[in-house]
DNA sequence: CGGATACCGGTACGTCCGTACCACTTTAAC
DNA sequence: GTTAAAGTGGTACGGACGTACCGGTATCCG
């Protein structure tokens, strides 16, 4: 958050007021009640995913995303408080959208029991399903974790990356389940943390090898990790 | 990188040009020949590095760094060519600076050999030895993180954020090594990966088990993978 | 079918940004 | 000491930003 206009803009009285007086401002809009509104709103929060995931968080702006949905910049500002509920609702859908396709993926992996079937499973999940030359892909999902660490800073943001960690142990706690791993207290806890970190080096340092490496490292773990 | 400045700026010719013709214009110094321009220079530096830690990405701004720095804001155009280098050697520095750190703290500790004991160490290294209610500490230390993500998109930084796994893997080596852990192929970088994952959950979603649920998982991790 | 209300969109303001400019002062070389 | 180079700093420009304003239009309820 750059913070133009830091705190309480001084409401310079630009035009003469024709008018107006007593009348609390409209004000934007969280649930349109008009089919055509709720529409809008959601092509708007989905232009803002886009451009969180293309450009990172500072690409979300008023104009980048009413220019991206098609739309007037007023329909931004129509439908959202403010920037920062835009990229947290963006946020949150962000999250959602990316553990369904995570638990997506792996259902449909049916792995075997064998470490290494579950450690290909995992990276499966992991990975877009895109080809490893998809450097677009990769950058895509920058957006998720940038957004997560700008977490960090922003308490309303804090609750959806607690959200995002908490979505992502499940999932990797099913699939240890659902591959007859016994329920270990620690184990799944440890094989996620594990998880995500190669996940985001990869995306974020690009090393040809590190589909790979994850894939060994996450071997290694179950295999020594679940005795 | 907010682009503004789209690129290639049209230089507007705001001023009739008085002359100046012919000159290649003198432009800003990486390597200041002066010793008081060195340290100006440094100055600015460490003023980013600060600004780094305490807003993050956004908040290194020329304005900014030199208003921290007590310089006029010339200044900084004067020292770096762009805002994207002083970004990048504000990032090496902070990546320098760390690793000496977690260095330091981690001989110190002496830890011994068993996993409770290096466990303990290497969460003692991990945090910046403030208590563990200095929630300014956490939020400054959220800075390298974000920045480490951004590397992602700049290939500049892509290359001081290796650096930055690879010392962290290298000092989880060390620590191993001393700890008279035999030398796995595989256990150190497991280890480091688990304990950035953990570093940079705790400072992200700031849960206040975090430190202690690090310190069980790392036991267990290295009490199982190291046989 | 008429009025209230939700929605629309063009436009504007003030702020902050990166960066360029250029007259001025200090330093160092001869 | 003179002079070229290095350093200094006040100021300016164009652009992008968040957000407010407000006359106009569509939709819904009665």
């Amino acid at each position: 958050m750059i913070d133009h206009h830091p705190d309480a803009a001084p409401r310079p009285a630009t035009r003469p007021s024709t008018g107006q007086e007593a009348g609390a401002a409209p004000g934007p809009v969280a649930r349109p009640s008009q089919e055509r509104g709720r529409r809008r709103r959601a092509t708007l929060l989905e232009a803002a995913v886009g451009l969180l995931q293309e450009g990172g968080f500072t690409a979300v702006t008023h104009r980048a995303v009413a220019q991206r949905a098609g739309l007037p910049l007023a329909a931004t500002t129509y439908y959202f408080t403010s920037r920062d509920e835009l990229v947290a609702e963006a946020f949150a859908l962000l999250v959602a959208g990316e553990l369904h396709g995570m638990r997506g993926r792996l259902e449909e992996a049916t792995p075997d029991e064998t470490p290494e079937g579950l450690a290909t499973a995992l990276v499966v999940a992991m990975g877009s399903g895109a080809g490893p030359g998809d450097d677009g892909d990769r950058l895509r999902r920058l957006g998720l974790w940038q957004l997560y660490l700008q977490a960090g800073r922003d308490p309303a943001l804090q609750v959806i990356a607690r959200q995002w960690t908490d979505g992502c142990d499940a999932v990797v706690a099913e699939a240890l389940r659902r591959a007859g791993y016994p329920p270990g207290r620690h184990a799944a806890r440890i094989i996620g943390v594990l998880l995500a970190g190669l996940w985001m080096e990869h995306l974020v340092e690009g090393r040809p090898e590190a589909q790979s490496e994850a894939h060994t490292l996450l071997a290694q773990a179950l295999r020594t990790i679940l005795r």
